[in-house]
DNA sequence: GCAAATATTGAACCACGATTCAGTTCTTGC
DNA sequence: GCAAGAACTGAATCGTGGTTCAATATTTGC
């Protein structure tokens, strides 16, 4: 069977679209892990075997389907340092933007920070921290440029970056644990809160 | 064949024991995904149907060997900050312990922090953050309570604790990172100063 | 010594999901 | 309309390791 009409029908670019989104849903609703190639065709609305048709494998599908949620991440990310004036405002706009973003999508943060995943995706988690690093890094380097702030630079800045980071990510595994209750809001902003200041004190705030 | 002597012939826990040692070996050699249940039997010298009497199966003997290898670095952690008078040299403690070992021991480092891992293996690898989140607070609260600081207690010593278990794995991440050369020690040096200097300030230091 | 109990072997088995491909349906150019 | 080609199907295939278990070796109790 093989039944579409021409309106439904999807030209390359289009079909292949459908089917990334298919899995970004899953992946979003239940981790990579729930992205098989079968369930992917089916939420695509297609067969197993075009799936092959537009990705070489499951392997490089799915690392295609990280490589654009980390993209989105990234982006709001920069847009929430944009318009930081000083390098506490640039952490405190990075924790905030990064645990919301988390909170409201569990799962896909999960899915991007810790669940065990293949080694094609690993490579992209791997390149999406050296991403934020990067990002920061450089916002923390423009902030501090300014008046009388001992500068951030250079590799101190990778570092200081990286540690925003991992301050915030290691903070997030219990919250974003799927066996453990959701937390409630005042729970998180306190995090935020406490985050934030910690990495303030950290970045040498007056 | 089943050819052993009395004295080669171990009892239970001794062969379990064999077992285990074997596949600790091949994660501190080549990850858990080189610990196969054939090639661990090969190791230890055994079938692989011996590996089942004394494992109910693949997981929960990597899980063990897991759990092990966590209790040994949490004791290291333990051991350094056990004389720590302040904040800032429980922090320091920490930095040197787990940076000096993780580069000692690249690959088993690796394994423990980001190798992706069957899921039964990632529990355990929560529960060492845990583990160390929870031995780390402890530290700071204890060297905090003393003369003249604000003490560092409850809940943000948890967040504390995390932002630097954090803090030092992001950062070690290409340090870690097979792809790249292993890094000299001047380099590992410069990145210990840093991530301490770095996470003084975060606790007040004075 | 010998029978029952225990330890061990390793090849066969199985589970599982990714991947393939021969066949079918649709589109396009003439 | 009708080839020729492109898009698509989905059941069959395949690869990879983990897992089982009937057969064999060894130990133990008497």
């Amino acid at each position: 069977m093989y039944r579409e009409t021409t309106r439904t029908r999807a030209n390359a670019a289009a079909r292949r679209a459908r089917i990334r989104r298919a899995a970004r849903h899953l992946v979003a609703e239940g981790g990579f892990g729930a992205a098989s190639v079968a369930e992917v065709a089916r939420r695509a609305g297609c067969s197993t075997g075009l799936v092959y048709s537009y990705f070489r494998n499951r392997d490089s599908l799915l690392a295609a389907v990280f490589a654009e949620a980390a993209e989105h991440e990234l982006e709001a990310v920069a847009r929430g340092i944009a318009d930081a004036r000083t390098p506490e405002e640039c952490a405190g706009a990075v924790v905030r933007v990064f645990i919301e973003r988390a909170v409201a999508g569990r799962r896909l943060a999960h899915a991007l920070l810790i669940e065990p995943v293949p080694e094609a995706v690993q490579r992209e988690r791997l390149r999406l921290r050296r991403s934020y690093a990067e990002l920061i890094a450089a916002g923390l380097s423009r902030t501090s440029a300014g008046a009388g702030r001992t500068p951030i630079a250079g590799p101190d800045a990778v570092i200081a970056a990286r540690a925003l980071v991992g301050t915030i990510s290691e903070n997030l595994i219990d919250v974003l644990d799927d066996a453990l209750p959701s937390p409630e809001p005042p729970a998180v902003d306190h995090l935020v809160r406490a985050i934030t200041r910690h990495s303030r004190r950290a970045l040498g705030a007056p």
